[in-house]
DNA sequence: GCGAAGATATGAAACGTTTCATATTGACAG
DNA sequence: CTGTCAATATGAAACGTTTCATATCTTCGC
């Protein structure tokens, strides 16, 4: 349209502002504002206030690529995950990328597509470019990680190589829904289980598992059934469909489940059977989703504090408040809703 | 534990090998090992060879901040989303960050939580690790971007200030349920919209109406009602329960949704009101969420090609393949499910 | 008022690239 | 064999920081 001006803009060139120009402009050396940048309290305040005045006048910012190159550091942090448009992994993203930029770094993204192979690579490429430290969420599929480096290194959630991991406390959380399903009075109960290759979804049955079987230790009457399954909507429908039917006197009184899909698939499944939720039946979910707000009734759940890990995990790779680089799990919250009850009498 | 053992593995410096290194195995200078590396053909086979030996034999990998540092650009794309929590910008998140690894390109990520002045800080600090290029989908809150840079910045699904657009062409996608619903023969139907302050919002339902209107012009039994609300569930749920009070003779044999989001939730409605879908009312939504493909009936919904917006955005930003900074549009695809049928006659 | 010891400020060196002016080589015509 | 010109290779400079050895200024005891 208006080539010449495009042209004069474009040709416009950015001449910028370097730490010698606020020295000759604050009538100091540049040594002095290095410091006075990076808070060296050495510095008198007199000729702090004259460099941070000179700072603001020029509209002066630090070229990251010098200092990265002199410090062979960059303010930024890695974060690879199997799948972002997972909505698990994108709020943990979500909390990760919050949590880092409190502490003025800068998220650089990658997915790994759940293909070690691809997972690797993908380590390698944000190492290349030297962050402060790298989160992994690694493959379901766990191999050794052979990567070495100077670089702190963390997963999450689902361990990387043999890297130190963050994760909600899956055991203990599960166990909360064995507690809230006898409290309710359930004593016929199924576990649809996450598969059994994942360290996530062993650890779930066993915790769930476990504390049922000590819960109703020498009672009549007691029932439990455990079927594998995959984490997704689709299994969870199939595998409820088959546990519900049964003749109503011997089906389960409550179902839980190890994520949240599978829980809302056996809701789907009771409802096509006309059996009612909660009062036939009581389902419980795993991740608390925002799905799970979302359906009729709304499903009870266990909310994992996304926020503690990703606080845990950033702390950790950034040597922060002393956060170390150790295996680390928290604790997560039981969430009741309509989807669970008292079994009918 | 092992004080020593660690103390001595984190001891270990890593000696990083320079272009000095590889010059010197190789037996050339460093001028020409760069060359080679920058692909630059003036160099001689048999010297290219040798440094390209050299390179494999010493392992060197090129130090990104002082190539940063040199030629003030990082093989960086940074994006910058409202919420990458929402799947809609997750999928596409995922979509960019494919299209931009395939070009040797890092993704920084940064969220806008849809407040205009997170979303100048984030822009902001994105642009200082000068990266390639940003893309960045601007806040429900339209504002200008005063941002003045060099790097080239592209909008992708909602504008951010006055950069060029890269979108679903939602006027066209919207009049495609039109189309449909027309076809399977609704003349009474209504409209759900999302919010008019939003530009997505007002071209889906112009998309819509302006279609049907012409469509039905000069029929007879014709009722188009539109009823505004935000593009969320229960928004959804609430305008759809007020539609479907009225007496079946008169109420809409059809609705259609400004969002998945708000088509389940008139979904859920129309369920709770016994009102049996597609049977005696179709409903279509907009985005094909995955969970369009897990409710039941599955929902019929407009699906936007991700993957053409993110390779235009990511080529228009890199200047790749002649794609010009500049706004387009991408057709999108109508997905027929089990949602929508022919109105009871 | 003097000297010693801290405290504070300085500026040159170094980080690892790319670039570009210059040097070297090779090819070829005379 | 020499001179010319193009093709190719060289290495020093530059990018903008931080760091650290050195220089300069304060302070304070005597």
């Amino acid at each position: 349209m208006y080539p010449l001006l495009q042209r004069h803009i474009s040709e416009r060139r950015t001449v910028l502002t370097t730490v010698k120009d606020v020295a000759r402009q604050a009538g100091v050396s540049v040594g002095t504002v290095s410091k006075v940048l990076s808070k060296d309290l050495t510095v008198k305040v007199a000729l702090r206030d004259r460099v941070t005045q000179a700072v603001a006048d020029l509209g002066y910012k630090p070229n990251l690529a010098a200092r990265a190159l002199r410090t062979s550091k960059m303010d930024m942090v890695g974060l690879v995950v199997p799948d972002i448009s997972n909505p698990f992994f994108a709020q943990l993203a979500k909390q990760i990328e919050a949590e880092a930029a409190k502490h003025g770094h800068v998220v650089m993204l990658a997915n790994s597509d759940d293909d070690p192979a691809a997972e690797a690579r993908q380590v390698q490429t944000l190492l290349d470019q030297s962050p402060r430290g790298l989160i992994v969420v690694g493959c379901a599929s766990e191999g050794v990680s052979p990567i070495k480096t100077d670089i702190p290194v963390v997963s999450v959630d689902r361990r990387y190589g043999a890297h130190d991991l963050i994760a909600t406390h899956n055991r203990a959380a599960s166990a909360l829904v064995a507690d809230h399903l006898f409290d309710l009075g359930h004593r016929r109960v199924a576990y649809i289980s996450g598969p059994q290759t994942t360290e996530v979804g062993r650890l779930r049955q066993a915790g769930f598992c476990d504390r049922f079987n000590v819960l109703t230790a020498g009672l009549q009457g007691v029932d439990l059934h455990v079927v594998e399954g995959q984490f997704d909507y689709a299994s969870g429908e199939t595998l409820a469909r088959n546990l519900l039917g049964a003749a109503s006197a011997i089906r389960p009184t409550a179902i839980a489940a190890a994520s949240d899909q599978q829980a809302i698939g056996a809701l789907c499944a009771a409802r096509d059977l006309g059996i009612q939720v909660p009062t036939m039946l009581s389902i419980a979910g795993f991740d608390d989703i925002d799905l799970a707000r979302l359906v009729v009734p709304r499903l009870t759940s266990v909310c994992q504090r996304l926020d503690q890990i990703a606080l845990l995990a950033v702390h950790a790779v950034l040597g922060l408040n002393g956060v170390p680089l150790a295996d680390q799990f928290v604790s997560a919250d039981l969430v009741v809703r309509g989807s669970t009850a008292a079994p009918k009498t």
